[in-house]
DNA sequence: TCTGGGGTCCTAGGACCC
DNA sequence: TCTGGGGTCCTAGGACCC
């Protein structure tokens, strides 16, 4: 395998949340601490965040709630609905707080980053990542562990291993041979950072069980049977980094907005409604990343659980000149819904997604005005972006939107909102 | 009664052209 | 009637991630 040009005096630590929607709800309510707690998905369907307690009682992850909620209450736990307004401003605020550790930060999702600690070799690494762990702990209230090693896929592993052994004390760093080459021996290959399901199948059909054994394997085993995606994992197991430190977010290439509805809806005005709001989340991330979007496609699903009818279907279009113009957004997505819909069915979810994004400084001049980023229209989206960041959102909103919104999810477990909403902050008693 | 949502990258294969 | 082979572009779907 080639190695010409690639690094092997990389230093990264990656930081993750530990069980981070419920780390949040517990910063705020110190009567979950100690208790089995969950936080649910949309819809307040499977279980997405498990705190060590509900980790303890063998609920798998992704399990739905109804199945285990007799036994978490049985042994006094909480489900919670899942509050993302809530867990996205606890990330950003952990995301500050690491930011003053490092240069090179890149925000790999919401509850974990990377740090680039190139450079840093001198300082005991370890003890850097208990530090960072006590600062994030002390003002933010979230509990992190750190790994660091050479690359981001054994950063993980150390990660992986600080968060599992109490001894570690949340940090560990994997930087001689000898450490390495325990962590891996330790490490099932279905573990590793980019070894999904179907290669770990594969792998262990030809006897590769751990990532020592997967880093160890022979070249032309790598060559024959692995993707350029598995030739770069083996040889960030051996220290050589291929998967460079991202710190400037990029601009999405694709936008979804999608929800199951909290019951079966088969009336086409209800499902308008909810494909007009789908479209008016999706625009307005489009125009927060100053994107305009060639192409939209809308799409429709029954409940795939339930005995009955199925439909299950998509339809798209192309967005002449490109835009991020609500109105016009919406009127298309619904004429597209209209062509989509069949009656007699009883749908269970909706979505939108916009493709072929381009930057609005990438639109040829000659198509600025069309594309509505040269006039009246852009000023209208900046005012309604502008009053619903501030007053929250659907302040205004749209007639297409409704109002009654019958078929929107369930969420019934709802924590307040004690970051985000004046009436919700917390009070001191 | 109740089973999530949002992304990226890669590859294979079809369509088309020469 | 036969029907190569190489290149490019596009799309659908798979695999993986959080």
């Amino acid at each position: 395998m080639n190695t010409t040009g690639l690094s092997r005096d990389n230093i990264v630590a990656l930081v993750d949340c530990n069980n981070f929607y419920v780390s949040c709800e517990r910063a705020f309510n110190p009567d979950l601490a100690g208790k089995p707690v969950a936080v649910l998905s949309n819809n307040d369907g499977c279980l997405v965040s498990r705190s060590q307690e509900i980790k303890d009682l063998k609920i798998p992850m992704g399990a739905p709630g109804f199945k285990y909620e007799a036994l978490i209450k049985k042994h006094g736990g909480t489900l919670l609905s899942s509050n993302y307004a809530l867990y996205g401003d606890m990330s950003a605020r952990v995301m500050e707080v690491l930011s003053m550790f490092t240069p090179d930060l890149e925000i790999y999702s919401i509850d974990e980053a990377f740090l680039g600690l190139t450079g840093f070799q001198t300082r005991d690494l370890e003890e850097y990542g208990r530090k960072i762990k006590h600062t994030v702990q002390k003002w933010t209230g979230i509990p992190v562990s750190v790994g660091i090693s050479r690359t981001k896929t054994l950063a993980k592993i150390a990660n992986h291993h600080a968060k599992k052994i109490p001894a570690f004390k949340g940090s560990l760093c994997l930087m001689t041979e000898e450490r390495i080459e325990k962590a891996l021996e330790r490490t099932p290959v279905g573990e590793v950072w980019g070894i999904g399901r179907q290669y770990d199948k594969f792998l262990r059909q030809n006897r590769i069980e751990t990532a020592l054994q997967l880093r160890d394997v022979e070249d032309k085993f790598v060559d024959h049977y692995m993707t350029s995606v598995g030739h770069k994992t083996v040889l960030e197991l051996r220290g050589y980094a291929c998967v460079d430190l991202d710190d400037a977010p990029s601009a999405k290439k694709s936008i979804v907005n999608s929800r199951s509805f909290g019951k079966q809806v088969s009336e086409l005005s209800e499902l308008r409604e909810a494909v007009s709001n789908y479209i008016t989340r999706a625009a307005e991330k489009l125009r927060k990343q100053k994107s305009v979007a060639g192409h939209m496609m809308v799409f429709l699903s029954t409940n795939r659980f339930k005995e009955g009818p199925q439909y299950n279907n998509s339809i798209s279009t192309t967005l002449f000149p490109p835009s991020a113009y609500t109105p016009e957004l919406i009127r298309i997505a619904l004429n597209l819904l209209d062509e989509l819909y069949l009656p007699g069915f009883e749908y269970k979810k909706a979505g939108v997604m916009f493709a072929d994004i381009m930057s609005e400084a990438d639109v040829p001049l000659s198509f600025i005005e069309e594309c509505y980023l040269d006039d009246k229209r852009k000023q209208l989206m900046d005012i309604v972006d502008k009053l619903n960041r501030k007053h929250g959102q659907d302040t205004l909103f749209y007639a297409s939107s409704g109002i009654q919104k019958n078929w929107q999810m369930r969420r019934v477990r709802l924590s307040p909102y004690y970051t985000t909403r004046w009436n919700d902050l917390p009070k001191v008693k």
